[in-house]
Parts: C-alpha cells; sequence; structure tokens
DNA sequence: CTAAATATCTACCGGAATAGTAGATTTATC
DNA sequence: GATAAATCTACTATTCCGGTAGATATTTAG
C-alpha cells in the first residue's frame, strides 16, 4: 500500500502540474483539490520544496507552484521523496544500504537474488513512469469495450485471483 | 520493504523445502536454520499451515514439514499469505477492495490508472516466481563477469541512482 | 507604516501495526 | 506415564502513520 501521504503528494502534484506557467496555489487550495487536511498538507508541500519539486513564494498572494519539468519527474522519485527508501530488503538499497543482520553472505543470499531481480524490474517501470504521464486526462475514449487494465487482470490469468 | 515476518517465512520455506520427501523439522531446527526467534516463529509456522503450504506432525518427533510442490507455490501467494493485500491502492485489490474513501470516480482516477498499471505488472512477475525459485542453490558459475543483476542496475540507467 | 495573508519552523499526540514474549493446553511417542 | 512436540490465547514494547497546534518569518495591499 502507498501511504496516504503520498496519495495526497500525488494529487497536489497534479493539480499544481495543471497550472499555466506563472500561476501558483496557496496550501489552502491545493487542500482543497488534493483533499488532504491543509495542515498535515503543510509539511508535505514543505518537503516537496525541499526535494527541489517545487517552488514557493511566501507573504501575501504567495502559494507553491511546479518548478521542474512534469515530464522529467519520475514516480519513483516522489514515491522516494516522500516514502523514504523503497527497496524490499536494505541490501537492496544503494542509498539507504544496510546489510541484513542476519545475511551471512550476500553473493549467496536466496532471498536476495529473488526480490534483486522484482526490485529491477519494479524500479524501471516507476522511474520511466512520470508526472506528465499521471496528468494525462483520462481520456476521451477510455470508456470503449477494449481491454482496460482491471478486466484484463481478471481474464488473463485465473490464479492472480487474491489481489 | 518486506516485513521481518515474510523473511523468516521464506527462509522458513526454503529450508523446509529443501528436505526429501517424509522429512520433517521441528519448530526449534526451523528457527536455527531461519535465524528466527523460536516464540516467534511458532506463529508463522502456525499461519503457513493454516495457508495451506505446511502440514505439521504432533507429539513427539513431530514437525513441521511442506505439502504444496514448491513449484506450485507462488512468491505473490506467500507474500499475501503473510503480509495481507498488497495492493498499492484498497480500490486495486480484488481480495480486499474498498473504495478510496475521497475517490469520487475510479474510471477517471489517474492514481489508479497509473498504480494500476504498476501493479499488474509487479503481479505478473511475483506470480511467475515459485518457492522453486528460492531453492535454486546460487548456482556454480555465480561469479563470472557476466552482468550480475546489482552491476547492471548501475550502468544500464544513471538516473535510478536512488535506490 | 501597519495589518493581513501567506509560507515556515518546532513540537507534540493518539491509534495502529510490527516484532516479539509468555503461559497454559493438547497430542503423540517412547 | 513421562517427555517432546505443536497449538491456543493473551500480553507487551517500540516504531510508524496521520495528523494537530502554536509560534514565527516574509511579503503585499492599503
Amino acid at each position: 500500500m502507498i501511504t496516504q501521504k503520498t496519495k495526497y503528494a500525488l494529487k497536489s502534484l497534479i493539480a499544481l502540474g495543471a497550472l499555466q506557467k506563472g500561476e501558483a496555489l496557496t496550501i489552502e487550495e491545493v487542500a482543497q483539490r488534493s483533499g488532504a487536511p491543509k495542515r498535515f498538507l503543510e509539511h508535505i508541500l514543505l518537503e516537496m520544496r525541499r526535494a527541489g519539486f517545487l517552488g514557493a513564494k511566501r507573504g501575501r498572494s504567495g502559494g507553491y507552484f511546479l518548478i521542474r519539468d512534469a515530464a522529467r519527474i519520475s514516480l519513483g522519485e516522489i514515491l522516494q521523496q516522500i516514502d523514504g527508501p523503497i527497496a524490499p530488503l536494505p541490501c537492496l538499497s544503494r542509498r539507504a544500504y544496510q546489510k541484513c543482520d542476519d545475511c551471512t553472505d550476500e553473493e549467496t543470499c536466496q532471498l536476495r537474488r529473488v526480490f534483486g531481480d522484482v526490485f529491477w524490474s519494479y524500479l524501471l517501470l516507476i522511474e520511466s513512469l512520470t508526472l506528465a504521464d499521471l496528468l494525462k486526462t483520462p481520456d476521451l475514449v477510455a470508456h470503449l469495450p477494449s481491454p482496460p487494465a482491471d478486466t484484463a487482470a481478471q481474464d488473463a490469468s485465473p490464479n492472480l485471483a487474491g489481489e
């Protein structure tokens, strides 16, 4: 599960990404559009400003605005900035690498090997998706009978029934 | 991050999967081989028995043993049984579906769309990996100069540097 | 110059989840 | 019948998540 905080962050980025150049939104306005509690959102927007996604202007008529190209902000980068390290095992994170306390030999650890593969393809995907993808409006032809993601999920693989 | 509990569960399954037909291990023995605290492991093994992965024999000379073919137990199934629903959003889980409280329209929700894609390919991968893959011994040619998973990760994509 | 509107800083807090521990009980074997 | 094993139920300490609150700094409108 992604955290509520991340949800708010993404919704805020979507709201801010939809603005014209030069426009800005106050925390209050972002709160309305994202559904986040204002005082909680303060922390989140501040964090994203420090992460370099957003700029802020203080004082009257101030607000937040996107300062990086939406197509250059990857989903992976956002998730990392908000939730911290995303590797399935500490020994697979480069930014926050940590030896697993019990692990005797990383080179032969089966868990590391298998989760390394999983993580690698996961990373590849979330690094290739960007805020620009999140900004794409659910397009006009969205309701055609052609295979949308979730029905495809049900049909293609019966034993995925769990999730 | 996968939980410590899941780590113990996987290590236990690896230990039990390496046994010959007819053999069993006591909790104590599994604890030694997996590194898990014995009293904690009790819960975990019990859960996996109830999940249908393991069988147990009580009384003197009892123990736990694998009752399903390792090649038929997917990584995804294990993760789900131990940690519960694994979907990134409640509205993407079928077993534990829940409408996101704030979401007005699932069909046009950008978060749902994007994370649906991510989740779908993640599922595909972890459902195709099995306990049998975890049991493969780190093979004899493991230390060749050919691209292992982690160095590949560094080279192929510079801006994955974060994790 | 002053008031108001804004972002920013620091601290705290309740509930849930994680990672265990502990005691008592049942079941099978020697 | 003693012993060794799984099983059941309950409790606990710590950390993380999702906030709330108060005070401060900065800018603009009047």
